[in-house]
DNA sequence: CGTTTTTTTGATAATAATCAAATTATGTGG
DNA sequence: CCACATAATTTGATTATTATCAAAAAAACG
């Protein structure tokens, strides 16, 4: 079994999330969101790999829905630091500080296809507008569980629990443990760099090489070209993630 | 001049930058926000000083609004690490983790009175999705901010960034320098407990209260019992956050 | 006024950053 | 396809920052 490190049902999960609490048979605002796809002002863009889609600051005009690939939202303090704040797959949302400007700046992972929609198609429809509600509150949680990782995790933490995140169906709450006893394998594609990665988890360069070494030298992963990870454990890499009482 | 270190304001300014970029004359969500405080399954709710609002985990079955006082929404770690995720004040939201269950505990800081709306009402409400997508928004704001300072601010400026926070005016984006040169003092009553303070800064209490002594010694801030901070250059506390190029 | 809790301070240890260099991968033109 | 140049990653040695452990001081409370 082999998947990227951005899941391609992100956006399904979300969907089926929010049903499982209706007794509606279908999404409500979804319907007025797939509209909203086919309106007049919306365009569809390709980016390449590390293409900035908008810097800091830029006047607020779009949003952005992933379709395909990978993007990273990040903020830089006056002297170079750089925070990676959202790293994002298809079926996310982004840009939609619609009031003023780009609170971050915005660059692809890898080549990209975007849906742009322009502010006034999407203020004109309050059907949406649930959907954007439900995007937001999505990202918040992600937030939430971030600021854990970066204010409580140790660095190894970090590392384990970046990993986790783009493992299907396992570390959250609902992990049934291994459909395979003997075979808990996993393969992550990491669609990042490691300055990237040291970028989103707040370390350095340096430590997340040490790290990534120092697990697969125990065995809990093995690496193939510094960017695919075959978990060989996934319950062991799942207990390092600090998320676990033993 | 002396405020708490929860603005009594920020509704108001969340409403008015909302506006901004707006020719109508009012804002449009609000009105129906408005109606729906007075709603049917909308109570007002008062708590004490440090009273859990909700565990995570919890069915959330509610939508919680800020009428006075101030809470804080925080994540356990199974080994009792605790990071605080947000601060909250008058006009904020929170809880409105509606799909299922919270992913955060809420507390109050101090005393606190706040509405609470029934999900039913929220849901059949389309008009107030837009003021909900608008904290919704805010609140992304706020986090992204709060990962660059987890991420990649240091204990001084972490605790720097804190206090400049419940600086009105002061510190952001428009901010316009002191306004009598000579006189750019700011009392913060602070709300938090070191170790409230601690786990939102994801630092340790005596971090905190090394810092603290520090800046005091530095001549930055001044205490009065403990919870009262002065500061004596507002300017000059701010050159301490990262935020600044020089 | 004594007790309990919170905060501060001190000494030491641990973790991750920094600085420096080697190694490995990637890309290009011959 | 290979040699070379360039970029990314890894590894090593050392330092810096913050955590931890321990105790004193200050504040809050009954």
């Amino acid at each position: 079994m082999a998947y990227t490190s951005f899941r391609e049902d992100r956006a399904e999960q979300g969907r089926s999330s929010a049903n499982s609490r209706s007794t509606t048979p279908g999404p409500r605002g979804d319907d007025a969101w797939e509209s909203l796809r086919n309106a007049q002002g919306t365009r569809r863009q390709t980016y390449a790999a590390h293409d900035v889609i908008y810097f800091e600051g830029d006047e607020a005009k779009n949003l952005y829905e992933i379709v395909s690939g990978a993007a990273m939202l990040y903020k830089l303090l006056p002297d170079g630091r750089r925070q990676v704040v959202e790293v994002l797959g298809p079926g996310d949302l982004f840009g939609f500080d619609m009031d003023t400007y780009h609170d971050c700046s915005a660059e692809t992972l890898v080549s990209t296809t975007a849906l742009v929609f322009s502010r006034r198609d999407v203020e004109a429809s309050t059907a949406a507008q649930s959907h954007l509600t439900r995007c937001a509150m999505q990202q918040v949680y992600a937030m939430h569980d971030h600021a854990v990782l970066l204010g409580r995790k140790s660095a190894y933490e970090r590392v384990a629990s970046f990993l986790m995140r783009f493992v299907p169906d396992r570390g959250t709450v609902h992990c049934q443990g291994p459909s395979d006893e003997d075979n808990d394998q996993g393969t992550v594609q990491l669609n990042m760099t490691r300055q990237e990665m040291a970028d989103y988890l707040g370390l350095t360069i340096e430590t997340v090489s040490r790290v990534i070494s120092d697990m697969k030298r125990k065995g809990v992963i093995r690496l193939e070209k510094h960017d695919k990870v075959i978990i060989n454990r996934i319950c062991s890499l799942c207990q390092l993630t600090g998320a676990h009482a033993d």
